[in-house]
Parts: structure tokens; C-alpha cells; sequence
DNA sequence: CTATCTCTAGAACCTTGTTCTAGAACTTTG
DNA sequence: CAAAGTTCTAGAACAAGGTTCTAGAGATAG
């Protein structure tokens, strides 16, 4: 591999590991391009030429991040066998990786409103798309055998991960929950809402 | 009541619903200081008078739009008899929300991250409290009644409102999703998982 | 009537995202 | 091997938006 790429992506790399720590440690307030480039030290320039704006850089860094979240989930739901357990390897792949990972579930969770900026959106999107994919694939013989209610996909990954999405959002801003209780009660309850 | 009050008063409700007019009409991004205080034909040193900073004015709008939603929920789910019927009132409440005051919705959900920053935490939870606690008195019979499963109340909330937060966020948000088809199908999806 | 207090006004300021120009380092080609 | 071209790095200058400041107008109280 050449030498200048392999030194872009060592810059690219930095960049997206210095925005995560500075986004961890000062928050969405003291998250800007000039504390991003301090901490990677960096420079600006490299910065704007690698990911275009600032908003480009953190598209990328909510994509690393979200494939890395992603990736645990599918891996966690190739692993089970019936539905229920696959809900379950869900919720608790989801949950472990908010617990153990916060400082890129806080990243996912505080830049939400990021997917849906239309600059970014499709490539987002491109990250998703194969990932809820296979999550819909290994759904599918289920919902034909009638184990698992039969709806819109939207609707069925509302389902499975709204209460997880939204319970994990209030941990990490620090309300009052239990996590690990959580884990052990939810996976059951939206087993529920899912069953044929 | 002194006039100087009441202009008071005006002048803070002029820059509320300036400001939620802007949001609607030029997005997140347009969404400035120096905007709002045209929209609203106000001054900015009213502005900083009465909220202290931008932040300040976007938690009272969040708070206002956020109080009317949930006074919305409260009310539907105060004519309701059974706990099924009322998790259909309160689906119903909240996607006819979305559906019809797009503008106060879309802002709810955009802001969501501020409903933690910590300046303002308090005054919103202050406006949350009450009108969660109604939720919970309703619900209480019918879990001393074994009808709905006894769970921690942030738990209850999530598997209630999870889901059709996530919807509405992406509907909100242009993503392809039948809303009054969801409407339908959603809250029988939903009582399941809380009937015990 | 005058003193004071609240509210309004908008110019000046400062932080933060972006652009620009220059130059260093690596690759390719004659 | 040398020179041209390309990519990457650098940081100063710029622009836009949030905040502060000083001043003054209008209302209320003594």
C-alpha cells in the first residue's frame, strides 16, 4: 500500500479517535474543530481536506460508530435460534454496548438529528442498509412460520428497538435507571409485542 | 394586572412563536438569534431580557410545545376505561400530535437532546413531573388489578412511548412510513407487551 | 414631579466553523 | 535520477452567529 494513503488514513483515523475523546470528555459544548485538532494534533487543514466540514467529520465518526453497534447486533442475533432469544441477543447486545462502550453511545445518541442531515443522510444510509438487512433476513422465516407478528418492517424495528433506544438515552444523561434489571426485564416485554 | 407586565408577557409569547416559526419554516439551521429576533420584530436585548440565552428561549419553547403534548396525552387518556383503550388513546394522542402541529413536534423532537442540558434540566422536569405522575396514577389500579405487568415506572414509559417517539422522529423526518396505518397497528402491538 | 425600576434597543464583541494560500512529501514519468 | 504533478499538511485570515454592554424610553411609587 502506498505510503501517502497509508499516512491519510493514520490522519483520518486520528481525527475520528481525537473527536470521539473530545466529544467524551467535554461534551457537545466543547465539541468543536479547534479542540478536535488540538487533541489529534493535527492540523485544521488536514481536517477540512479529509471530510470537507466539520459536520462531515462527525457524518463519519456517527458512521463508524453506528457500524460498530450495528455489527455487534447482527453478530449477537446470528448467534440465537428462536425469536425470542434473537430479541434478547438484541436488547442485551444493545445494553452491553451503551454500558461498556458509552463513549460512543453517547456520540450516537447526542448527534441523532446528524442521519437526517440530507448531506450525509445517503451515506449513512449505505452503512444501515446491508445491517438491517441481514436483522430482517433472519426475521423472516420466522414471521412465515407465524411465530413472529407479521408488519411493516418500520414498524417491527420500532418495536425491537425504540424502548432500547430511547431507556439508553436516559442512562447516559443520568437518569435514575437499572441498567442490568433493564436488560433482564425488557427483552421479554417487547418479545411480547412481537409475538404473533 | 400592570401594563408593563402584561407587555412583558407579550413580548416573551411574540418571541415563543416567532421562534417556533422559524424552526418550521428554515430548519435546525436557520434557526438563530439574530432570525428569531426579525421573525418576532422584537429587539435582541428583549430577548437576552427574558431568557437569559439562546438556549434559554429554545427550553421554554421545548418546555411550552412539550406540556402541550402531554396535556394532550393526559386528557385522552383520562377518557379512557381499560388499560387497552387507554394505550390506544395515548398512541393516538401522540401520532395526532405529529400528524397535526407538525411545526411543535418537529421542534420536541429536534431539541430532544436539550431536554438534559443542565441549565434547564430542572424547569423541564418540573413541567414533566406532574403530568407523568397522572400517567402513573391512571395506570395504577390496573397493575394492583393484575392486568398490566408491574414493572419500574421508566421501564413502563419506555415500552409505552419508545416506539412511537422513534416513528414520529423518522416520519418527521421524511422516512416513507404510513402513519395512519402505524396508528392502527401500533397500539395492540404495544398493549401486549405491557398486559401482564 | 422626580426617582427608580423594568423593558427595549441595537451596536460591538468573541467564539467557532470555514476558506485560502503556501509549502512539504511522496509518486510518476521522461 | 530529475523534474513535474499530486496529495497532504499547515496555520493565518475570514465570516457567521451567540453574547454582552451601554443607553434610553416608558411605567410605577413616593
Amino acid at each position: 500500500m502506498p505510503v501517502k494513503q497509508r499516512r491519510g488514513e493514520e490522519t483520518r483515523r486520528r481525527l475520528l479517535d481525537a473527536a470521539l475523546a473530545v466529544h467524551a470528555a467535554a461534551g457537545t459544548e466543547g465539541f468543536t474543530v479547534h479542540a478536535v485538532v488540538a487533541e489529534s494534533g493535527v492540523s485544521l487543514g488536514s481536517l477540512y481536506h479529509h471530510f470537507g466540514s466539520f459536520d462531515g467529520l462527525a457524518a463519519a465518526l456517527y458512521t463508524r460508530c453506528m457500524a460498530e453497534l450495528l455489527d455487534e447486533i447482527v453478530a449477537a442475533l446470528g448467534r440465537a435460534r428462536t425469536p425470542r432469544s434473537g430479541v434478547r441477543a438484541v436488547v442485551t447486545a444493545y445494553l452491553g454496548h451503551v454500558a461498556e462502550r458509552s463513549a460512543s453511545a453517547r456520540f450516537i445518541h447526542a448527534s441523532a438529528y446528524a442521519a437526517y442531515l440530507p448531506a450525509h443522510a445517503e451515506t449513512i444510509a449505505a452503512m444501515k442498509a446491508p445491517r438491517m438487512a441481514r436483522m430482517t433476513a433472519w426475521l423472516a422465516p420466522h414471521i412465515a412460520a407465524g411465530a413472529v407478528v407479521d408488519l411493516p418492517d418500520p414498524l417491527t424495528e420500532m418495536l425491537l428497538i425504540g424502548p432500547v433506544a430511547e431507556l439508553s438515552r436516559r442512562w447516559l444523561n443520568g437518569a435514575d435507571i437499572d441498567l442490568p434489571r433493564a436488560a433482564k426485564l425488557l427483552p421479554d416485554r417487547i418479545w411480547a409485542s412481537l409475538q404473533a
